[in-house]
DNA sequence: TTTAAACATGACAACTATTGGCATGGTTTA
DNA sequence: TAAACCATGCCAATAGTTGTCATGTTTAAA
């Protein structure tokens, strides 16, 4: 084996040690207590921080931030890394305070000349934009930790009609159209429910730990493909605009079928809970589409239209 | 210098050259051609994908999938990278056939035991979500080579009441709320306009070439905060579920005032090419709000909900 | 206070790996 | 056919690594 190779793996030993001597590494590596100096010299000029206690008791240890042993990446992979960096460029709070740019320069560092052009290109022309919230979201990393760890929490959340206090367990924490969301389940309910973190007027974490139920990507599938519990059928008639605008709508797109070049109509099964949103996007859209089905949508749009010209008479 | 060092050099200059003979690397390391071989093989067993070509002309070169020399980083950058990941897997619809895997593969790998358990926990409660689009983006790579290189490109639209065919200065792409958006310079009417990558019907490369007068860069700072040049005052009174919504608009929420722990109003100058939209968005807020300025977003409220009550007579 | 257990470092001989030179042989192009 | 490449084996010279011993220092427990 070479010694190369010999330090990486030394590397990995001692990153699975909270505590170790000279003569546990002589042992492990079948070498003397001299070479097993040697080489943790040798590992520490590397930029392995080590940290030494002398005398009885003492022995080696690795401090908080770990050198991992030499990863080998090809350019492919470099870029698919500066690719996944430039989508958290625009984000307007994160949980952690995450270093992008020590993992970037040192990539960068790495690219030959061209592939440098290259990759400073692709940044220029290739953007993920997410609304700069001027409402920030200080509780991420608690609620992440929490989730992780399983503990209950405390929020204070304000709601449309007033504030509340509740305990939830929380499943983690979504970013969705420029805001962070947490599934939870409210301990008082026993419901599930979706909260804005940037919402959750004040939290608090206990040592009360809960057993999961909800798991945040079971909530995510549910998201993309929830199945009608209470099916009801709507059907509208769409011209060329409202064409367009449900292409644009990932739960109507599928349903949506062309009567000729500039008229549709969408013909599906919704959930009856999901009423109240789909009448107020059919409200939104105005002339452009038709609602023949259901009764209630269509007196949800009379309704809403009603009020509004009292609203500013 | 170490032969590790020496090697990992080597693979920096192999990856510089187009194609590059033994002598070449004897002179540029100081070492015998017999060595310059040796070294050659070494870096070739360690991955370095080199081709090797006898005879007169011949010599080494590097294939396609270029390998870069081993990187350290360490366990905190090892996260970030995972957390970037993270916000790519949920994507819809992604520009190259990044992949994420191979890389993921390789940082689990050199992680210790309880890092692992950390990055599993982390991924199972974090997650940044896309609605799934059924509609892809199929000229993704292709808008963003052509932006990258500054080609011109012929596209057909679907815009609101027709499909128009243009030919545009593409200043890149972005990702929004789930779709792919591209600034560019419509090259007939010299304006700049955004288009959703979506509704792009049809796309042609052209070889001709544009000097690039609009950076995505500058686009997305505008988007950020751009000043009015022909202001409309704006002023709203807001209930609680009016105050509850501005806040979740970033061109709202600073310039929103309570005037009681349930009421507020808005006062805010914005452009009047932004009235329709503003206008659209209050009128969606119904009775949570009332307009109070300008005269033409009450007008249209009123007429929207009488075109509504009409629509649906 | 003493002793054992740990790190730190130097010297040196034994051992191992790397290197350069030389030789031989193959492939391609002018 | 010769020149310009790669490929590989051999071997002595050189450079690097290792184990043993030796000598310090620091710390905690006996």
């Amino acid at each position: 084996m070479s010694k190369a190779k010999l330090l990486f793996d030394l590397i990995m030993y001692v990153n699975t040690k909270r505590s170790f001597t000279a003569q546990d590494v002589a042992d492990e590596f079948g070498v003397s207590i001299r070479t097993a100096h040697r080489y943790l010299a040798d590992i520490d000029e590397m930029g392995v921080p080590l940290y030494t206690e002398p005398g009885r008791g003492g022995g080696y240890r690795v401090l908080n931030n770990r050198t991992l042993p030499p990863i080998v990446f090809d350019e492919h992979e470099a870029f698919a890394i500066f690719f996944a960096f430039q989508s958290l460029r625009n984000y307007p709070s994160l949980p952690f305070n995450i270093n992008i740019n020590s993992v970037s320069r040192k990539l960068y560092a790495s690219l030959p000349a061209d592939s440098r052009h290259k990759a400073d290109r692709l940044g220029s022309v290739l953007a993920f934009w997410h609304p700069a919230k001027t409402v920030p979201s200080p509780y991420l990393s608690l609620i992440i930790e929490a989730a992780a760890e399983q503990r209950v929490l405390q929020i204070e959340y304000v709601s449309k009609n007033e504030n509340t206090r509740r305990e939830v367990e929380p499943a983690g924490v979504y970013a969705y159209g420029g805001f962070w969301y947490m599934p939870a389940l409210d301990r008082a309910s026993g419901e599930t429910r979706l909260f804005r973190t940037d919402r959750i007027a004040a939290l608090e974490g206990t040592s009360e730990t809960f057993v999961r139920q909800l798991r945040l990507d079971d909530w995510l599938q549910r998201l993309a493909a929830s199945e009608p519990k209470d099916p009801v059928r709507l059907y509208a008639e769409l011209n060329r605009e409202g064409v367009r605008q449900c292409r644009s709508q990932p739960w109507l797109e599928p349903y949506l079928v062309m009567t000729g070049p500039e008229h549709g109509h969408v013909d599906v099964e919704i959930d009856r809970s999901e009423l109240p949103f789909a009448s107020d996007f059919f409200f939104r859209l105005g002339t452009s589409a038709k609602v023949i089905e259901p009764r209630e949508a269509i007196e949800y749009i009379r309704r809403e239209a009603r009020e509004r010209l009292r609203h500013y008479s």
